[in-house]
DNA sequence: CCGAATATTTGACACGGTGTCAATAATTTG
DNA sequence: CAAATTATTGACACCGTGTCAAATATTCGG
């Protein structure tokens, strides 16, 4: 057999990297092509289409993204913990110049638009689970919070709450461009989980 | 001057619709000229480019979610009224077979995906334009509910919280096409907010 | 009532993107 | 070294956006 003149996972990160900078939509197969210095057809050949190969380079980045959520969300009080998984998930959407918004929102939002044709439920398979690893890890970070008397609420539900306003920050980030705003926000989010004292 | 052969406001509903329905990038102008009854070139020729359409379109429909979310906030207890608040957000995202997903957050991430184009910033801009003035309709609500004593914390960091968590939502709809979990998250936010008593 | 002015409609065209396919080229294995 | 297998390449079809000139319909002034 005659062997692949790229790496695999190099053109992973290569469009990845596209995807995340231009939107989904925005990137076309000969721009990461080019990046990459291989033809478009080898880009079909290797990954089948432009949705699979953008699957592909999602779940690779899920897969660091959920590592580094797991490290941040593990040393410290709860607070500094819950504070600490805020800050990467903010720094994460600001990171690039322009900034380049939520890596793993974003995607879904473009090609959930277009339902109901196969690979586009990938996609949406693809979120829902990162979503559903996410809300575990921060249960859990709360139920052992629990345990130590930091926290005193429904885990589960509080987990799901943080969550979903990850997601929001997301979205708004898009709109207002303001980071100090999305920190604020954060914050009182925390505020509100634990109890505004701090405990 | 030979007037046009068809009303203005039909063709934004009609344009609307698809693009709710199929996303932006999932509708093409002959679909809605089709829809319309129509050639192509009379939507171009009257309204200059798809995403000028799409913006039109989406300012015409804001209207009238502000004016609906305004009558939902705007009677009984303040518990009530941010019920009520988000059960019409839900029920936004809900409607349709199958369920469209959220009118104005959808629009914005497929099209803030390539920024820095000119029209796209327009739809952020109109996207961030319909965000503040929620968030002004839920914390003149929430300032109204503090003065009857009903509500104890800084209004207009609870309504950022709200209309973020309101943006979550419209993401997590995608993902994961559970109503009762919306709604579960939903109650347990105003219970946070209000505090869990219900004052 | 007619013609000029003006805006709309229509259809052809260019361009770029996705995806397919057959032909070609480069390895590995027998 | 030859056969088999896989990757690469380039041409092609198709669809969507957007542009343009020509044709068409209406209004207004004389």
């Amino acid at each position: 057999m005659r062997p692949r003149e790229f790496d695999h996972d190099d053109v992973l990160r290569i469009a990845f990297d596209q995807f995340w900078r231009n939107g989904v939509r925005g990137t076309s197969l000969s721009d990461i092509a080019r990046d990459a210095g291989l033809q478009r057809g080898s880009l079909y050949n290797a990954f089948g289409s432009k949705e699979a190969l953008f699957l592909e380079a999602y779940e690779r980045y899920a897969a660091d993204y959920l590592l580094a959520l797991q490290k941040a969300l593990g040393a410290g009080s709860l607070r500094k913990r819950l504070t600490a998984f805020f800050d990467l998930t903010i720094m994460n959407f600001r990171s690039g110049t322009p900034p380049r918004g939520c890596p793993t929102t974003r995607g879904l939002m473009e090609l959930g638009a277009a339902e109901g044709e196969g690979l586009d439920e990938d996609a949406r398979k693809a979120f829902a689970g990162l979503m559903a690893r996410i809300t575990a890890l921060v249960r859990d970070t709360l139920s052992a919070g629990a345990a130590r008397g930091e926290f005193g609420g429904d885990p589960a539900a509080a987990a799901l709450h943080i969550v979903t306003m990850t997601r929001g920050l997301a979205v708004l980030e898009r709109a207002f461009d303001d980071e100090p705003q999305l920190r604020k926000i954060a914050a009182h989010t925390i505020d509100l989980v634990l109890g505004k004292s701090g405990r």
